[in-house]
DNA sequence: AACTTTAGTTTACTTTGCAAACGATTTCAA
DNA sequence: TTGAAATCGTTTGCAAAGTAAACTAAAGTT
């Protein structure tokens, strides 16, 4: 599966010529299908980038100009992921890679043999993130 | 699904302790899987570590006396990598490793869900192997 | 024999992950 | 309310891994 995921980006990637945007392009699609603002913890969360890489990863992509960092009405600590107006317009380009690599990946499989797929895949990550709790809340669960 | 892999690996290397053994068992287990000899492109290739980190996993393991190179008999440019005693002995707790970590990652799925699965991620896997093929080739089949 | 290709290695560089520490907050509990 | 603990983001330093180029040695091709 490691296999399959490189093999994908590296598609992905290549089909996007754009400097920084190549690297990061989950993180601008994920900003794009989200309506509220996201902080970057949540961004850490669902893409699987650790913090202190996620810290340049927006970094870079503030330096291109595609996001920014908005203040938190609520908390002052966190800040608003929010895509600027170039990294809008940069999305059909990176949306039309990612959905042309989806397709070609799907070929042969049928139109219910995808769903069940990614149904399957959700669960498949729901366990291992929990999977992954047990672990760091046993020592918690050790004191009775 | 990046996210995926990377909780998957993360759980199956928290349950080998083993030194070297935790972040390459990858290899292990796929050479273990195996019955005929394999040499450093055939792993390269299925496991999707570029060859020369593949160089860098293979001389740890090496130094770790897990595996060996033995020249191949008809190439003497290919060596082929074979587990050691050592290396084997290893064997069993790492499987074990992995089966339990394949085993919580499955939970809720169904037999035949999981069979599906497991097809899906081979078509998969082979369409983008095809989609990276064609790109290394284009070049070739542009001249007419 | 001269070429091209392949297998593996080395080197240097970049990217990424991981862990620890820190400041600035916020939350919680005594 | 005040003090301890947790959280968000950042920085730093180091380890691991990908990438690209050049190289050796050995096959394969023409």
């Amino acid at each position: 599966m490691a296999m399959i995921v490189k093999l994908y980006q590296h598609a992905v990637k290549q089909r996007i010529a754009c400097s920084a945007v190549g690297r990061n392009y989950a993180v601008l699609v994920y900003l794009s299908r989200k309506s509220e603002a996201l902080n970057q913890q949540e961004l850490v969360e669902n893409l699987g980038i650790d913090k202190a890489s996620m810290v340049r990863v927006l970094d870079e992509l503030f330096a291109e100009g595609l996001i920014e960092r908005q203040a938190h009405p609520n908390d002052r600590r966190s800040h608003q992921i929010v895509l600027t107006e170039n990294g809008k317009a940069q999305l059909p380009a990176i949306c039309e890679a990612v959905e042309t690599v989806n397709l070609s990946m799907m070929e042969g499989l049928s139109e219910e043999e995808q769903v069940q797929f990614s149904q399957s895949l959700e669960r498949i990550q729901m366990n291992l993130q929990n999977l992954e709790n047990e672990k760091n809340n046993s020592h918690k669960s050790l004191i009775l």
